[in-house]
DNA sequence: GATAATCCTGACATCGTTGTCAACGGGCAG
DNA sequence: CTGCCCGTTGACAACGATGTCAGGATTATC
């Protein structure tokens, strides 16, 4: 009874090679030779095996395949980000997803809320599914527990953050030179007395743009002690709550600066609240959806996602083909877009440098 | 000279159980139980596989014990959105991710911008990966080509879309309803003269949208012919640009339906751009980042994206766990949220009723 | 017509892991 | 002391595919 193969029909297993060798009467090598399009197969032949394959909705099996084959590719990447929610997150993975689709390429992709054990777990998970890349927004003070992998050949590419503790590809904004344009800007339209509203300080991009910003309005003859700094402010909600603190109290700044959209958002809704955004500068970093049809519109640093994505992915890609040359840093330059808060002046009388 | 094994120290290549229990001196199967924590193992044994394998850096190949093992799960799933880069798919990936985490699954996202051909690709290139179940954001007119898949016992779960030629589990927001409300909305503020901006007409989603607002309009007497129907568009340009040429025209509507948040966004450029925003009305289907902070706030009817992917998620593990119950429509409700702009009158002389 | 080159095909080992089964050794009951 | 049980361990086959290699058929070459 048994010794027949399994051929019940409408079975509702998943047919492998070997079923539809038996069902089109060769051999599972030239199945596999029909399937993977290689040459030498009588076309009579191939067309028998594709009748079959098709009959039967024959689906290769990549990881099986792929455990046998040569290049051991599972042409897959994986992809950490902060929160895939995140519109900048989502640019990012969509810039990346649309250089790897042309390949054949499928992207995995965690999101982590800054958190560096989620960041283990997810590179963790990522390696045992053997993913070809890895493109991170990195959530931990040191990377250096990659070191092995990357030492393997596995392309390592950080994006939006700079790596610490190896020596690694990294695509980022420039997130000191933004920052002190923005403050510069403000500065010019003769602010003194300004607001920092930062994301978590564990963040490396984060404490970059902080550093711009306050060594530009140093540059700008504003010591560092007169300006608010308050970071940590990872969602919309407490930096409403953090600005909202801030315009209540003694000396209220006459311009903020806002680290990232999350923050912006909130900060765009404190002032609202309190009835100061026409009369409170405000320069965020990273776009806003609709920023332009507020009133005013929200003077922003862009970024460019767009670019940070594609060129993260082409660096993953250059690496499986074979560069071996010295880690590379590409910086994206920002761009600010003026639409009415960020050139606010401060009220009369506080305008004039000491 | 080949016939010690391979013990090159600091060798990049990855290592593999073999090597483990090489270096641990126990035979691989010992290392996979460890590896797994299956029980009898005496405890010094696993201390020295333990010890092997991070020495090592070892990393278990999921994909090689899946072809073994005989749950045969690759933990793993695949969604389809209309773009990763789209806030509401970004949150219903969101929900996804939470959901899968815990269960120890990776989610592979593709995005479609709701092209049939990359369906089929995407598809495929999940199956040929083995996910675990697929959710899907439809963009073809029929997904009978599923259906071996799904007697294979694959979950599939339609999310934001009714499947069509095949019966599977489904969630989506209630379209028909929630545009019918919105419908409602603006006519109860003596609205005649209507515009509805829908999105591609290929879109089941996007059609039900359409039939519940010129139903509803149609039961408070307006006839469908007085309606300015316009679709097709699937961007925000698209959208500015169709609803600018419906303002410059000779019998603008006074109130203005946009049937998802791109077309939203591009029908609030438009009315801004003419100077319309505070006497034309409008009601858009689902939220849009600020709308709350916009003068005046946009009306919106509310998708639920979170509730939807966790609903999905869930179907899916619970097909995973077993259930055969028949498949299942899910529905969940919309959320008018009045801001300003769904409120606005017409002008005065055409609120009347004929 | 003989020989070589080429095309087509299949048998077999193998990738990294787990399921099965059997063997070993020590503890304990009879 | 014998026999049984159980905890521990490992040998081996197998998962679904591909790389290697060899053999038979066909065609080209002299």
């Amino acid at each position: 009874m048994t010794s027949l193969s399994n051929l019940n029909p409408g079975s509702s297993a998943r047919p492998t090679m070997r079923q539809v060798a038996e069902l089109a009467g060769v051999a599972v090598k030239t199945v596999s030779r029909v399937i993977n399009g290689e040459p030498n197969v009588a076309p009579e032949t191939a067309r028998r095996v594709l009748d079959a394959a098709r009959s039967l909705d024959y689906q290769p099996d990549l990881h099986a395949g792929n455990l046998r084959r040569s290049d051991r590719r599972t042409r897959t990447l994986g992809l950490l980000v902060s929160s895939v929610d995140n519109p900048f997150a989502g640019a990012v993975h969509r810039a990346i997803e649309d250089a790897a689709v042309g390949r054949g390429v499928a992207v995995f992709a965690s999101s982590l809320d800054d958190d560096p054990d989620r960041e283990r777990e997810a590179v963790a998970a990522f390696l045992r599914r053997r993913v070809d890349g890895l493109i991170l927004t990195t959530a931990s003070e040191n990377q250096a527990y990659l070191e092995p992998e990357l030492r393997r050949g596995t392309p390592i590419v950080f994006i939006d953050r700079e790596p610490s503790g190896i020596e690694a590809d990294a695509v980022a904004s420039d997130n000191f030179g933004g920052a002190a344009r923005a403050a510069e800007h403000l500065l010019a339209r003769g602010h003194r007395r300004f607001a920092y509203l930062g994301d978590l300080h564990s963040i490396q991009t984060a404490r970059e743009r902080r550093r711009g910003f306050l060594e530009a309005l140093g540059h700008g003859g504003v010591p560092v002690d007169d300006v608010a700094v308050i970071e940590d402010l990872h969602d919309s909600e407490r930096a409403r709550e953090a600005l909202l603190r801030l315009l209540d109290g003694p000396n209220p700044p006459t311009a903020v600066f806002s680290s990232q959209n999350l923050v912006t958002v909130g900060a765009l809704h404190a002032l609202r609240r309190r009835g100061r955004h026409r009369d409170t500068a405000l320069v965020g970093f990273d776009d806003v959806e609709l920023a332009d049809l507020l009133e005013p519109g929200v003077t922003v640093m862009a970024q460019h996602p767009e670019d940070l994505g594609r060129t993260a992915a082409e660096r993953v890609f250059a690496r499986l083909d074979g560069d071996t040359s010295p880690p590379r840093r590409v910086v994206v330059s920002t761009t600010l877009i003026t639409r009415g808060s960020g050139e606010i002046p401060p009220p009369p009388g506080q305008s004039t440098r000491p």
